[in-house]
DNA sequence: TATCAACACGAAACCGTTTTCGCTTATTGT
DNA sequence: ACAATAAGCGAAAACGGTTTCGTGTTGATA
């Protein structure tokens, strides 16, 4: 075991001071051709590399970004994270990914580990906890502190900084008015809680749609499930209440359970109801049928993000002025939906 | 904005030493009761945190752990991470994510970034052409470093370290025990190529179940495919070529992929043709019918690579020695085989 | 030959902690 | 009243770099 080399081994060695090695091996025009050679050489022939943790303590620049999601065995999160890591490793950046679980408190320990010193600046899409509880002192604190934030995807109102989301209402009122085209006129909504930036969105935008065609909204074709979970039970009585030809799901695992519960009772998709739900990731290209979809692009959120978080880092002095990035949602039309 | 507070601020403030405010802030016995209460009351005031990074410096560890994998967007490996996630967070430790995109190069590239005092040891995973080159010195120069390193499920001899990895030879060969023991008598198999270590093992369980029930092995019943991307062609050409009643396939994305060719074709499954994957992951719960898998256990094995690696870099002192941990599969049965 | 740049390098401060060691001052025992 | 001891605190080194500001030597110039 060969332990690390520093500059102060190499500076014993060849007999010079720690300043003239650190010089040498940045080609200051400072140093001689035969010490710069002789430095240089002799780094390159016992491998040295400067220890970045003594850098990030010099220049107070950590080259981390720390990013809080509140899940990651979902698909729309991981295309987020590939998207961060896409532009940040372009730019020198680590990544380091802290799970909330959905949890506040989780989230809230996770941003304080990383805010004393460990990252440059925060990217982080808020846990459904916090955004029930409305308490984001938490977030406010990091940022009254100078460390850039962007939320992402879920967002709040009351925290003063940089933000991506796609127009979830746009996406919901693309896919209702699709499924209004398509000539079905008892079109149900299966959602989340409000609480739920995304969700809230959504459900405003399939009323718009309905609005817009002068069609009645019926409530109880709207099924709010309290969590993120699948509750199967409630989805199974909802189906045999209410009788639609249409549903909109706010994700892929609605979507597709609620097809098979149809598929059993031997009804059709598409020919005798559609299905459109939201995330355009494996479950939707492989299920079957293969779902029609609003597409979240989660990747060119998580790169714009980067982009937005690592703009703020390296020019610090613009603080304020905060952007909000509303990325377009995409219709993916597969075999759920009348073509 | 208000700026983080220090030592050097705390003791400007209350005309007392830098050593004395630290003393205090431990609640040391050197220190009087007096001088703790007006130093803590005034730290906590201020919210004082001390500077991860400083702290790192002094000594020499990071509580950080550096993960590269080859993809996010899979979901064993998502949940690799999230068992990892569990354990480091217990015990304090942040996880940092690089993705090496299936890339020897990015690979390569991580982990000298990392390794460089950022992390305090490596768990990964490698890449596709890591395992096709055969080239492993960047794993090798980090162990000499004396950087603890955990191999998880894409692991090599060629390197000593720990080991964590799922029995793939057993996984494959209870799964075509399965489908023999249902009378299946043309069992196909697709796979990656064989540089794929997990690949080749399953290979090798499916071969040794044949065997033990004096199957022929016919190879042109053996479909490798030459990347992890789906190849729809191939497989297509395969189906038509070959008549078969019972497929294993070493992902869940070509056993859905399958099983939706098989059925365009009219097949029966699980009547006409049995199918089990690898991989439990929400294509194999949603599918229709739902897959019969060999469950991994990635939580699990990230718990146990998260263990061992914080052990080794919490007792130094014991180097070599290294174990490889091997993780039962187990067979999660649903609707694509017959019950 | 005295003077002055230019050149090449080193000393030292600094980033924010921790920790060892030594120095006062007050207290105790004799 | 004086030495020994303990209590309370500060100075300084250390972690591994960067950077500013000297300083000694050299060669050129007047």
């Amino acid at each position: 075991m060969k332990a690390k080399i520093t500059l102060k081994d190499i500076a014993r060695e060849l007999e010079v001071s720690i300043s003239t090695v650190s010089k040498a091996l940045k080609n200051s025009e400072e140093i001689s051709r035969d010490t710069k050679e002789k430095v240089q050489a002799f780094a390159k022939l016992y491998n040295y590399k400067p220890n970045n943790i003594a850098i990030s303590l010099k220049n107070k620049r950590t080259k981390n970004i720390g990013v809080v999601i509140p899940a990651i065995v979902h698909h729309f999160f991981t295309t987020v994270i590939r998207g961060i890591e896409k532009h940040a490793n372009a730019k020198g950046y680590n990544v380091i990914v802290c799970l909330s679980e959905e949890s506040f408190d989780r989230e809230v320990i996770n941003m304080e580990m990383l805010a004393n010193g460990s990252i440059d600046g925060f990217i982080m899409s808020l846990s459904s906890e916090t955004q029930r509880k409305g308490d984001y002192n938490h977030l406010k604190e990091v940022t009254e502190q100078g460390i850039p934030l962007v939320l992402v995807d879920r967002v709040t109102n009351e925290v003063d900084c940089d933000k991506v989301i796609i127009d979830d209402e746009l996406g919901a009122y693309m896919a209702t008015k699709k499924l209004i085209g398509q000539g079905r006129k008892k079109i149900a909504l299966i959602t989340t809680d409000d609480y739920l930036s995304v969700s809230k969105a959504r459900t405003g935008g399939y009323r718009k749609a309905l609005l817009e065609s002068n069609m009645e909204i019926d409530e109880k074709r709207i099924l709010k499930l309290s969590s993120m979970e699948m509750d199967e039970k409630s989805i199974e009585d909802f189906f045999n209440k209410n009788s639609v030809d249409a549903v909109l799901c706010v994700n892929e695992i609605f979507t597709v359970y609620s097809m098979r519960l149809i598929q059993k009772k031997g009804i059709r998709i598409p020919d005798d109801i559609s299905f459109i739900g939201f995330t355009d990731g494996l479950l939707s290209k492989y299920a079957n049928p293969s779902l029609t979809v609003v597409a979240q692009h989660g990747e060119k959120m998580g790169e714009i993000a980067a982009q937005m978080l690592i703009d703020r880092v390296e020019n610090e002095n613009d603080e304020g002025n905060y952007q909000t990035k509303i990325l377009e949602p995409t219709l993916v039309v597969r075999d759920s939906t009348i073509n």
